[in-house]
This record gives C-alpha cells, sequence and structure tokens, in this order.
DNA sequence: CCCAATCATAAGATGATACTTATGTATGCA
DNA sequence: TGCATACATAAGTATCATCTTATGATTGGG
C-alpha cells in the first residue's frame, strides 16, 4: 500500500484526479499544476517521475512531447483494502455496529475539534 | 482529504487497521508499533494524537489506560473519493475502458519495473 | 545544421515530519 | 501519603521528501 504515501502528496493527488479525466501532456499537467501550487516544471516532472516509477501512470512520446496516462485500475489496492473494513461500517454489523455509531457520552476527545 | 496523509504513514495506518478489529488500550497498541517499528512509547503516542486531532479515533479513559476506538466509518471520504472512479475502471466504460485496459504496444514506461 | 520547444535529470538547499530523551500528570494501590 | 503504572507533553535532533536552479537529451522545423 505504497499507494497512501503516493497519494499523500496533493501534487500527485492532483495529477491523477486529473489524469482521470483522460490523457494528458507532461506539459498540460505542469502548467495545472503550477496554477494550483506554484511550482517549478522540475517539480512536476519529479512527481511525474514518482508515479511513473510506482506503476500508476504510463507515458507515450508524441512529437517532443510526453503523453500520461493513467494505469488501468491503479486504485485496485486502495478498493482492496477499503473493502475489508467495508462491512464493519456498513451498518450491517450488529452489536460492534451500533457501539461503534453510538455517540457515546462521556468517550469523545480530550482536546481536539480541529479539521475533520 | 486528509487521510491521505493522515494514513501515508505505516505506523498510523498499522494502528487503524489494529482498531479495526476493536478497540485497544494506548498500551496495547504502542507495544504493537513498537514491535514492527521499534519506536518509543511517545512516538506512539504522538501518533495516536494525531489520529485523535484529525478525528479518526477516539478515547476513553478506563482507570489509568486510556481505549482507543475507531469514529464511525473514518473512510467515510476516502469511500466517496474513490466513488468519483469507480465507474471509470467498472469495466463498463465502453471506449475509454477498453482503451485504458489494452497492454498498448510502444506506450509503456522508459524506465521502471519496480514495486506497482 | 541550428535553434527552439518539451521534458527529464542532477545536485544542493530547505522544510516538514517523525523520532529521541526527559519530564509532567493522573490514577490506583499499599 | 507515597510510590508505581499508564500515558501525554515538551524540546531538541535528525531524517526524509520536496523544492529550487542549472543543465542535459530528444525532437521538430526553419
Amino acid at each position: 500500500m505504497d499507494l497512501f504515501e503516493t497519494l499523500g502528496d496533493p501534487v500527485r493527488r492532483s495529477i491523477v484526479e486529473e489524469l482521470a479525466a483522460g490523457e494528458q501532456s507532461a506539459g498540460e499537467l505542469t502548467a495545472m499544476a503550477q496554477v494550483r501550487f506554484g511550482i517549478s516544471q522540475p517539480a512536476v516532472s519529479q512527481h511525474l517521475r514518482i508515479l511513473r516509477e510506482r506503476g500508476y501512470v504510463t507515458t507515450r512520446a508524441e512529437g517532443t512531447r510526453r503523453i500520461y496516462r493513467l494505469s488501468a485500475d491503479p486504485f485496485a489496492d486502495l478498493r482492496l483494502w477499503l473493502g475489508r473494513y467495508d462491512r464493519l461500517w456498513s451498518g450491517a454489523l450488529d452489536d460492534l455496529g451500533t457501539y461503534l455509531n453510538r455517540p457515546d457520552p462521556g468517550t469523545t476527545n480530550d482536546r481536539e475539534r480541529d479539521h475533520v
């Protein structure tokens, strides 16, 4: 599950989300990331490299530009991982389910109330 | 989606996976993490704090120990996020689907062949 | 050919994260 | 009351990921 580490970076997550809509050239992805994050071209290229090396995208040369596309179901592992917990909160799980879903007075956290 | 960043850390991921099986005390979680990662008690406590502050777990005091449990469906966001792409690789998507699933000779990467 | 465009790589700086040791706080028990 | 257990917090350090600038490699076009 290095997918969590891979998608943990917001830039890479954006790239993946962008590619989900269809293939795009490195230049287009770079422009997008520069607008959203204000980073340089090499920075984006490095993120693309990580996505390549981990098998989440593939590339094809087209003239002088490189077209990126998502690999077939890069999220298979993630879906699998998530599936292991699905039945836990699907509501089907009787005792534990209701137990977990209770607001449970006196059980809440001590400090926080930040994001969520 | 700070969940990716949260679960990006293997220690926190282990804790969450552990808690999916049921509640556990800080001490038990600490022992687990120490065995698996060889880190100190404060290190684990800091990870627990992050999980607390981000709302993924709640705690309850029981004597001198603190019992941790997963919040109700901490993965709701993740499932939602993933759902947006589900139909893309479900095989239902005709053209793009087959296109993406092709081995596509001459399209593969240049360098890699690492993890995946 | 030569130059411009597109993208990748190298090397170094910087910053965020996660670790460490040391200490604080609360509870239970003798 | 005093000590031990369980856990949290503080402060400092270190490690690692990500950024930057500089440069290389490939391709197309005049």
